[in-house]
Order: C-alpha cells, then sequence, then structure tokens
DNA sequence: CGCCTCACGTA
DNA sequence: CGTACGTGAGGCGG
C-alpha cells in the first residue's frame, strides 16, 4: 500500500480536529496532567499524532479542520440529526483550545465555517487540492470519510490509541467494508450510525448492506429490485424504513462545495514557530513530546543549524581584525568581553562572526591601532549590518572606546525578550541551547592535534569567546524569522534595539548623590528607630528583634495575647495591613508600625545608598535591565532607583539627596499624567472615558460624578476615592473583596460601586472582558505595538492560578502598551536632544516619568523639548498629557 | 553560602 | 482575595 503512483504529486494532509481530539480524550488515561492539574490527555494524544504525521509524512500543505456550531443543513434536513449526543465532559473543551495554540505554533492553518461539519470542510478543500495536483491524506477517527477516498485521496483512519493509524485506499475500504469507496454512503445508510442518530434498517448490518449493495448496485438499485432481495424479513424492513434509508444516504454524503475562504497557499507548511512551541510544550510538560518534535520534525533545521556550527574558531593577532574584517560578508555578530560595570565597564576582547567566515576572537591588548580603526568603522557604519548579544553592553563597550555604535539590526537578548517575556534570563549559552539546540562550550576532547598544542598553556578562552560569536550570528538569523513570524520586527526594529543605546546612555550618566543630606536624614532616623526600639521592649516586656517575624509573633500573640490575624506559612501575618487591623488594642501596635517605616528607610535607602556612589564623580549608576519585566517595563537594580519613597514625608526626605550634578542647574520631572487610564479608553473606546478625558477636568471627580449619577461639583473627597480606586484597580483586574479592603467598606457595596460603574463605562467591561478572551484563545495578549506575553495559565483548571492568569491578561496590555509609549518617547526624546544640540540628559525612567538633568541656561529648551517628545509619540484617541516640575533636588522636582 | 519567606518601597 | 518590579532581614539547610 505504498503511495508510489502518488510520488511526483504534492501532498496535503488534512485533519478532523475533533474527531481526533475526542479519540485522544477516551483512548488516554485522565491520569495525563499538568502539575497544575490540568488534564492533558486530547492535547497529547493530538499532538502526538501530529508530530508523526508530520515527521513520516512531511507534507507539503496542511490544514485542520474543526466543527462550528451545529450543522445547519442537515439539522434542517433531520432534526433528530445528532440530536442522542450529550455534551462533551467539561475537561474536554479547554484541551481543544490547547490543541489550536499547539497548532498554531506550528503554523498550521485551522479552518472553521460556521454551521459546516469538519468532514464537509475537509472533502471541499481535499477537491480543490486534487484538481492542483495534489494527493490529500485525511486523518480522521470518522468513518464517514472512507466515501472520499480515491486514487488521489487516502484516508487515514485512526485504530487503537491514536498514533496507529489504518491507511485507506480503495483496495483497503474494499477489503474492510466489502464495497468501494463509491459505494460506502449507501453502504453505510442501510447500516445507520448510532452515534449521529441515524438508525439503520434492523436486520441490516455491515454484512448484509454490503451483500444488497454489490448486488444491485445502489440504494436506487435495491428498492428498484427489492422483490429480489433475498429472505423475508430483510425485504419487508427494507421496505419499512425506506424513508429513513434515504434520509440517512442525503445526510452522510460529504458535501464538497462549502463556501470556505481557504486559499490552498495559505496551507503551505514549514514555518514553524518553534519558541512558541517551545513555551507552549514546557507549559504543557510535554517533555518527551518535544524532543520528538525537535528530532522528527525540525530535524532537518537541526542539521542545517549543525553544520553552519562546525565551522573552526580562530584566534586573531595584530593585524588579523582588519583583515578579518575587510569585505566580511553581512551581517556580522559582534560580541564584546566586557569587565566592570558603567561607568567603568572596558572592553578586553571581542569577538566576531559572519556568513561567510570563520568565527574568531582577538584580546583588544593583541591588536594594532589599525585593527581598531577598522572596528570602529565598521560598528558606526549604519549601512554594515550587524547582530549582537546585549548591545547595552556594546555600547558601554564602544563608548569606553570612545567610539558609536550604529547599524545593529538584531540583539539576540532582546529579541528573545520579545518572543518570550516570561523567561528570566537570556544568557547566550541558554539561547543556544533553547533555540539552537546546541552548546556553546568547545568539545573536551580536541581531534586534532594543532588544537592541543593552541591550549598548552592559555588561559585565555578565545575559542569559546568566537564560539559565542558564531552562536550570536546563528540565534539573530533564528530569532529574525521568528520575529518575523510574530509580526515583531518592527517593535524591535522601532523600540527595543534603539532604546538599548539610550539606556547605555542613562546608566553612564548616573545621578548625583548628596551624600550629606542622607547623613543628616540618617542621624535623625538612627535615633527614631532607637527610641521607638525602647518603646516597643517597653511594651512587649522584654527585649526582642523587631525585625523577625516569629519572635515578633511570639510577642503579639502568644504574650501579649492580640487576635491572631490573617494565617501565613510562617504562622500569623504582621504586616502593615495585619497591624492596621490591630491599631488600637495595644499600644505596642503602633510603635511597631513607625519602627517598621523608619528601619526600611534606613536600611533600604539611607545607608544601601551611599557605598554605591562612584567616589570619582559622586554618582551612582544603575542598571536598567530591558528583560526582566514580563509585561514589557523597564527594571532598575543595584540600585533600584525606580522605588525611592515618595508617598509618605518621612520617606519622600530621600529625594532631597538627588541632585543635578556638576554643570547642571536644575533636575527635570516629566511624567505621563493617568497614562494607563488613557490607555484604557483609547484601546477600549468607552465614550464616557474618553469625554471625561476630553473634558480635561480631574479625571477621577469626573468619573465620580458619572458613577454616582451627581453634579461634579457635588463630589467630595470620599467620592473622589472611590472612583480613583477603581479608576486604578479596573487594570489591575480588581475584586469586589481587594476594592472593599482598600476603601474600607464591605464587599457588597464594593460590588454596588463597580456594577455602577460597568453600567457607566460599559465599553471598559467589554473591552476587559473582550482581552482575556482574545488571551485564552491566543495563548497570549498583546499590547497595541505587538508585544506578547504568554499566558497558558488561563486555561488551568487550577482556580487560583486561572484568575491570576485572567487578572495578568487585562492588565499585561495596558502596563504593556504605557511601556511601549514611554520607551518609544525616551528614544525620539534622546534624538531630539543629540539633533538639538543641548546638555540636557536623561538619567531615570521610573514607569510613567523620566527624569533628567538640565544646564541652567536650557530650562525653556528643554521642558519644551521634553513635553513635544513625550505627549506627541504616539496619537491616542486621548490627549496625552505630561507634567513637568524643575527643582534643585529630586524632591523639589515634584508636583506638590 | 545560597535560598526561601516575609515585608515593603515604587508605578 | 488587583498588576509589575527589587531589596533587606531573618532563618533555614548546606
Amino acid at each position: 500500500m505504498s503511495p508510489t503512483p502518488n510520488a511526483d504529486r504534492r501532498s496535503l494532509l488534512l485533519l478532523d480536529g475533533h474527531s481526533l481530539a475526542y479519540r485522544a480524550f477516551y483512548a488516554l488515561p485522565d491520569t495525563l496532567r499538568t502539575q497544575t492539574g490540568q488534564l492533558t490527555n486530547a492535547v497529547y494524544g493530538f499532538t502526538s499524532m501530529l508530530i508523526k504525521m508530520l515527521g513520516d509524512r512531511r507534507p507539503d500543505a496542511i490544514a485542520v479542520a474543526f466543527d462550528k456550531g451545529r450543522d445547519v443543513a442537515r439539522t434542517a434536513a433531520f432534526p433528530e440529526y445528532k440530536a442522542n449526543r450529550v455534551s462533551a465532559p467539561d475537561e474536554f473543551r479547554p484541551q481543544v483550545d490547547l490543541i489550536k495554540q499547539v497548532l498554531e505554533a506550528l503554523q498550521i492553518p485551522i479552518v472553521e465555517v460556521p454551521g459546516v461539519e469538519a468532514d464537509d470542510v475537509l472533502a471541499t478543500i481535499a477537491g480543490q487540492a486534487i484538481e492542483r495536483g495534489f494527493h490529500a491524506y485525511v486523518v480522521t477517527g470518522d468513518r464517514d470519510a472512507m466515501q472520499l477516498v480515491d486514487e488521489h485521496l487516502t484516508v487515514l483512519y485512526t485504530l487503537r490509541g491514536i498514533t496507529e493509524m489504518a491507511e485507506m485506499t480503495p483496495p483497503a475500504v474494499q477489503e474492510r467494508y466489502g464495497v468501494p469507496p463509491s459505494a460506502y454512503v449507501d453502504l453505510a445508510a442501510l447500516r445507520g450510525d448510532n452515534s449521529d442518530n441515524l438508525p439503520g434498517v434492523p436486520g441490516v448490518g455491515d454484512k448484509t448492506a454490503a451483500k444488497l449493495v454489490n448486488q444491485f448496485g445502489d440504494i436506487d438499485g435495491i428498492y428498484a429490485h427489492l422483490d429480489e432481495v433475498s429472505g423475508k424479513k430483510v425485504p419487508a424492513m427494507l421496505a419499512e424504513h425506506e424513508q429513513q434509508v434515504r434520509t440517512n444516504q442525503r445526510i452522510m454524503r460529504l458535501r464538497r462545495d462549502v463556501e470556505c475562504e481557504c486559499d490552498l497557499a495559505d496551507l503551505r507548511f514549514g514555518e514553524i514557530d518553534t519558541e512558541a512551541v517551545r513555551a507552549l510544550f514546557g507549559s504543557l510538560e510535554f517533555r518527551a513530546l518535544y524532543d520528538r518534535f525537535v528530532e522528527e520534525v525540525l530535524g532537518e533545521q537541526e542539521e542545517a543549524a549543525a553544520a553552519a556550527f562546525d565551522r573552526s574558531p580562530q584566534r586573531l593577532e595584530a593585524g588579523g581584525l582588519r583583515a578579518w574584517l575587510d569585505g566580511a560578508a553581512q551581517p556580522l555578530a559582534v560580541v564584546p568581553i566586557v569587565v566592570d560595570r558603567p561607568p567603568h565597564a572596558t572592553p578586553v576582547a571581542i569577538a566576531v562572526a559572519a556568513p561567510d567566515r570563520d568565527p574568531a576572537s582577538a584580546r583588544l591588548d593583541d591588536l594594532d591601532p589599525a585593527d581598531l580603526d577598522a572596528l570602529a568603522a565598521v560598528l558606526a557604519d549604519p549601512t554594515v549590518a550587524k547582530v549582537t548579544h546585549d548591545l547595552k553592553t556594546l555600547d558601554h563597550a564602544a563608548a569606553a572606546l570612545g567610539w558609536v555604535v550604529s547599524g545593529v539590526t538584531l540583539d539576540t537578548e532582546l529579541g528573545a525578550y520579545l518572543l518570550n517575556p516570561e523567561q528570566r534570563t537570556f544568557d547566550l549559552e541558554r539561547l543556544a541551547l533553547q533555540y539552537l539546540q546546541r552548546s556553546i562550550a568547545p568539545q573536551e576532547e580536541a581531534d586534532d592535534a594543532d588544537q592541543l598544542t593552541l591550549d598548552v598553556g592559555e588561559d585565555d578562552p578565545w575559542e569559546e569567546r568566537a564560539l559565542r560569536a558564531e552562536a550570536t550570528f546563528e540565534l539573530a538569523r533564528h530569532l529574525d524569522d521568528q520575529l518575523e513570524q510574530r509580526g515583531q520586527r518592527d517593535l524591535n526594529a522601532t523600540v527595543e534595539l534603539p532604546l538599548a543605546p539610550v539606556l547605555a546612555r542613562m546608566e553612564r550618566a548616573g545621578i548625583t548623590l548628596d551624600l550629606h543630606v542622607l547623613d543628616e536624614i540618617r542621624d535623625r532616623l538612627a535615633a527614631r528607630v532607637e527610641e521607638l526600639e525602647r518603646e516597643v521592649h517597653d511594651h512587649a516586656g522584654r527585649p526582642f528583634n523587631i525585625g523577625s517575624g516569629p519572635q515578633l509573633q511570639a510577642v503579639l500573640f502568644d504574650e501579649l495575647g492580640l487576635p491572631k490575624t490573617r494565617r501565613i506559612k510562617t504562622g500569623y501575618s504582621t504586616d502593615a495591613q495585619a497591624l492596621k487591623n490591630l491599631a488600637g488594642q495595644h499600644p505596642i501596635i503602633e510603635a511597631i508600625g513607625e519602627w517598621r517605616e523608619t528601619s526600611k528607610l534606613l536600611t533600604t535607602y539611607v545607608d544601601a545608598l551611599p557605598p554605591l556612589v562612584d567616589p570619582e564623580t559622586g554618582r551612582i549608576h544603575t542598571t536598567l535591565s530591558q528583560t526582566i519585566a514580563a509585561t514589557g517595563r523597564l527594571s532598575s537594580s543595584n540600585p533600584n532607583l525606580q522605588n525611592i519613597p515618595v508617598r509618605r514625608e518621612e520617606g519622600r526626605e530621600i529625594r532631597r539627596a538627588f541632585v543635578p550634578g556638576e554643570g547642571f542647574g536644575q533636575l527635570l520631572v516629566a511624567d505621563y499624567s493617568q497614562i494607563e487610564l488613557r490607555i484604557m479608553a483609547h484601546l477600549s473606546q468607552d465614550d464616557g472615558l474618553l469625554d471625561a478625558f476630553a473634558s480635561g477636568e480631574d479625571i477621577h471627580a469626573t468619573t465620580a460624578a458619572k458613577v454616582f449619577d451627581l453634579p461634579l461639583e457635588a463630589v467630595d473627597g470620599a467620592l473622589r476615592d472611590r472612583a480613583k480606586a477603581v479608576n486604578y484597580g479596573l487594570a489591575y483586574g480588581l475584586t469586589p473583596f481587594g476594592l472593599g479592603q482598600q476603601l474600607g467598606i464591605p464587599p457588597s457595596e464594593a460590588v454596588e460601586i463597580v456594577d455602577a460603574y460597568m453600567a457607566r463605562f460599559p465599553k471598559v467591561r467589554q473591552f476587559l472582558d473582550a482581552a482575556v478572551d482574545q488571551a485564552r484563545r491566543d495563548g497570549f495578549t498583546t499590547t497595541l505595538f505587538g508585544r506578547r506575553r504568554y499566558l497558558p495559565d488561563l486555561l488551568s483548571d487550577n482556580r487560583n492560578r486561572r484568575q491570576m492568569a485572567e487578572r495578568m491578561a487585562l492588565n499585561a496590555p495596558i502596563q504593556g502598551t504605557a511601556a511601549d509609549v514611554i520607551k518609544l518617547a525616551m528614544i525620539t526624546l534622546q534624538h531630539a536632544l543629540d539633533r538639538s544640540g543641548l546638555r540636557t540628559q536623561l538619567l531615570l525612567q521610573v514607569h510613567d516619568e523620566v527624569i533628567l538633568e538640565v544646564p541652567e541656561d536650557e530650562f525653556d529648551a528643554a521642558r519644551d523639548l521634553v513635553v513635544t517628545e513625550l505627549s506627541g509619540v504616539v496619537d491616542l484617541a486621548v490627549p496625552l498629557e505630561v507634567d513637568t516640575a524643575f527643582g534643585p533636588t529630586w524632591f523639589d522636582a515634584q508636583k506638590h
């Protein structure tokens, strides 16, 4: 039964999604679950079968059809059609969504036509494809497909399990059913189909039906010669059930003329989103299946990648780099080896790779001036396409040599982040393993003597460095494909890549700290902490470590007998919320609260910051990370300058220590006003919210007026606070419980407020619901600029995890779009500053604000530029309002 | 020493 | 029992 007659035809694989998923669901045990309890037997079975199909048959084209809605035509013709069907078990439906995610990752088209069954869709597509010279393979667990079999169409019919298939060619159908495929419908009409609620002729099974069809040709023939039918009971039953037989015949015949917008060209198979597959299989815990996928489906791609890696690394000496760079094909991979961090980051070596030569590395010390000039020229040339791993570091390396970097088209770290922002680390070794299934470390045993002699007495890892450049080159090609497939190349090219050098400059700039201010604050706070410690100990009746959870719990709940609070793993909570609930019960509570606040300020800021100040410049250089936050935000560390206190006066004082550096007059803070709420207004297009912003009035008061149905003048502080809490809470997926907690009102009242809000802003609710629905279907959320966040837990059957994922799903597009906007604004602002020749420089970004230092003579120009660039960066349905404030310290540059 | 939990600072 | 982070302290186990 070899398909040799069709060897010259292209192959099309057509799968009946529902039928196969259902088979798998019942064929495989319900013990196949993820750690979170999500049942995956149908997904697993389907995917396993699919991988086998793809690996064995390597189809040129592919599609999977799913039923969508009840079958309109058949139900109209025969109302009882499938009326006996019980709805699928609860644990089946979510698996269909997961299967669709698998298909999406494999870039396999899904075809659904409302009111039409998958069979008919497949029959139609198959017919069109065969006309165009394809051989079609229809994979299904539904016998009705047998009627489609002919010399250009083979049905692969599931046997026991799901990966085992019977290959039904015309002779195979003849052998199994006793009739040729063309007579299959008549046979089935006589025999009936219990699962579709189509009764057959009593007393007529497969055998008799086949005999009748063979003897008389078809159903018309049988009824024309009823008197010739042998036996007594059979002819009588045939006569009695003629109408049902005719109905069956009509219903069982598959349509081949479905209206379906499926162009054969769109069914091409081959471009697999391997990163999405990896992420999805990971979350489904399909470890072994992933390996099979790599081996059986990606096999050929992998071999190609492996071959490319087999170049031999070179070590370059004086003159070598210039020669290597001369005429090298693009893109070049350029990977610096850098020691120390900004502002002292220093390159010590460089590794390079290109499409047309062996990868190489060199210690900068070994190179001569001509080498360095050549490298500097290549780095600065925007027309020389370059890829790297960690562009921010490359920028630091170049800056250390007084060079500029231009023309970088891909950063493997940033690219991999865009593909899966949930991933926490993007070191090159990991990415190479993840995407190329390759390890970077050179082979332990060298297979030729040359290599051994070179290694003798060497601790300079030049070979590994060259391999890193090679890996970067290969990765870049792969990641670029993946970005292209997801429509994220633009986001990469216009936001993430150009942002990296902006962040690099901010890191190098640093922000000046006035240590005298911190000294004063320290004196004050330290005295207060001591005082409070004595007070707490007095109340407790003994000294103890207030900062220790267990010790504090012992004092509060055992010794002082205060009422137990919220349960936590290690006992009972003593957090600020819990202490607030105990307020007034004992004077120790207040003292503990203040001790906590004060010692937090002291240890986290006042004591922690000074050691990080660069003694030469008096500046503190945070690290701004571009690949940490899953929503697209930046993060700041060493130290974190995005959480310097501001809300309470005591903490805000710390901002007095942040001052303009020498030669600069003031700090300038520019912040977006309610950017997330404005983005929600834009994304939801809610008229009420749009109006509220258009009016230019206080947004929280305006929404309060609408929600509580009052004139604006009648809105008091409390009502405004409630509206504000809802406004901010919405984008976090707030619950009545949470809102109630925050406002100190019962959940029932919170429900009323939320309901009133939603009634007034109906499109907001629609938008939030739609965001979650969309994410459930696609498996990821998307921002206005195409940034994605994958949320497999949306289909978890663990309620907590699912609800958490739902909150993430409605927050991610909003927080993420805000992140996109300010990133883009920082880029255009930096360019505008460069063009204008101002000395004003960006220092920090705190999610919705930027902090700059401005020379005395640039105040007006800088403010104008910042406002113009930030507010004009993108055109939304609401204005982007930007507030600015100057000050001699960060404290003073805040709005009060 | 690394690692976890708790707590808490910011948007 | 609203999102996103990073850090410091205590305390565990090695």
